[in-house]
DNA sequence: AGAGTTGTTGAACGAACGTTCGAGAACTAC
DNA sequence: GTAGTTCTCGAACGTTCGTTCAACAACTCT
């Protein structure tokens, strides 16, 4: 069914259009599950019509887990520009990463899902961001741990068990009986402070009060 | 088919061979990515020779799941049998888990990565072990969490918190680099009980004394 | 009005897909 | 040896796959 959307005049619009629906298309019936024709029928755009878009359904998929993973990549980048304290910058990466998987699941599970469905020459530029994303959070965790880790847990295992809370959400999570983004958040972050720190530590709960100094 | 006295010629181990090799095939392309004919490829019996064995793709991986699960199960059961202090059973959870998830890593990735490509039939039944291991582990947090479970943290975001740090292990896990099972238990039991715990547990690092009353 | 660019399409391509089938090999029991 | 299972396979089936292409509408600019 063609959305009532008023048509903005513009292409680029339309092609955001079929990157939402082939996303949730991809998102549920998987990458190599879908086909050109699945994504044609859910856009409503003719299954040749697709390729003044994109040249491959290969690059149909970049597309989808480039912008997501851009968006949410400069959305962290702006909003820890202003905080400082060590803990409140944790907590600012998970709620941003939360906050995103809530709002846009298809999306996200497509990028955590799908990252091998994507052959070398894009898939090597999707790895980069991912390990950009990565450091950022190590980084994080090392200005967190540095005082006071616990010992006997890899810095390295932390990071992922982290990760492995988070991106793991989107297996679980219903909107309908668990929390929102920001209890949510309060939960794995302290989880997790609390797992990896040698003294419990100090969590704002809700209002981080901005530390300036140390 | 045999009803009393399993025959086991050869061609019970050539079944296990087939599975064995699928699962890694499955692993690496994906449900949907791997053919029929490349499952002949890489275990050397013919397409057609295969449905002699199993009468269609979505059984093959119903097989691979199944027998998956059962295993990890039983072994689980049978080690909790003996053990009944409440952290000590968490403790032989999480290790049951993550050692089947290094040891048989191509089966854990399908059946983690997989569990949507199986059609309704099949899906229902996986979906109900899925459930009683999920149940276990909810009774087994229980256990430990109703004396002094730390507040604003739901109990199931707690388990599949904890879910999610295992099973995202299969993503990233390196055993070149990375703690064996382990170690790795140690860490994830560490952050998940400090994490989720009112005061520091009194955690058994290695060896677990049980703990008779209380 | 006419030329050019931008967007859209039905029809068709060869390749690959899961599955079937009948013929026959290999083995067991008489 | 003969009969009956158990196992194996080449060849083919109908279908669906990603992608292409020539044709054509729609919109711009002059």
């Amino acid at each position: 069914m063609p959305s009532s959307v008023p048509p903005p005049r513009d292409s680029e619009a339309k092609l955001q259009h079929i990157l939402l629906h082939a996303a949730q298309t991809f998102a549920e019936e998987g990458f190599e599950g879908t086909s050109m024709r699945d994504i044609s029928r859910v856009t409503g755009v003719s299954l040749s019509g697709l390729y003044y878009y994109f040249e491959s359904k290969q690059k149909l998929l970049y597309l989808i887990q480039y912008n997501t993973f851009n968006f949410i990549m400069e959305r962290l980048q702006a909003r820890l520009h202003t905080v400082n304290d060590t803990v409140a910058r944790l907590r600012v990466f998970v709620q941003n990463h939360i906050e995103y998987f809530l709002s846009h699941p298809s999306e996200m599970k497509v990028l955590a899902h799908e990252e091998e469905a994507l052959d070398p020459p894009f898939r090597d530029e999707v790895a980069a961001i991912k390990r950009r994303y990565y450091a950022l959070a190590r980084e994080i965790l090392d200005g967190v741990a540095a005082e006071r880790l616990a010992p006997g847990i890899p810095p390295r295992v932390a990071v992922l068990s982290l990760f492995g809370m988070m991106n793991w959400v989107y297996k679980w999570h219903n909107p309908e009986i668990d929390p929102g983004a920001e209890e949510l958040t309060n939960g794995i972050v302290a989880i997790f402070l609390n797992g990896v720190l040698e003294e419990k530590a100090a969590l704002y709960a809700t209002e981080p009060r901005a530390r300036t100094g140390d």
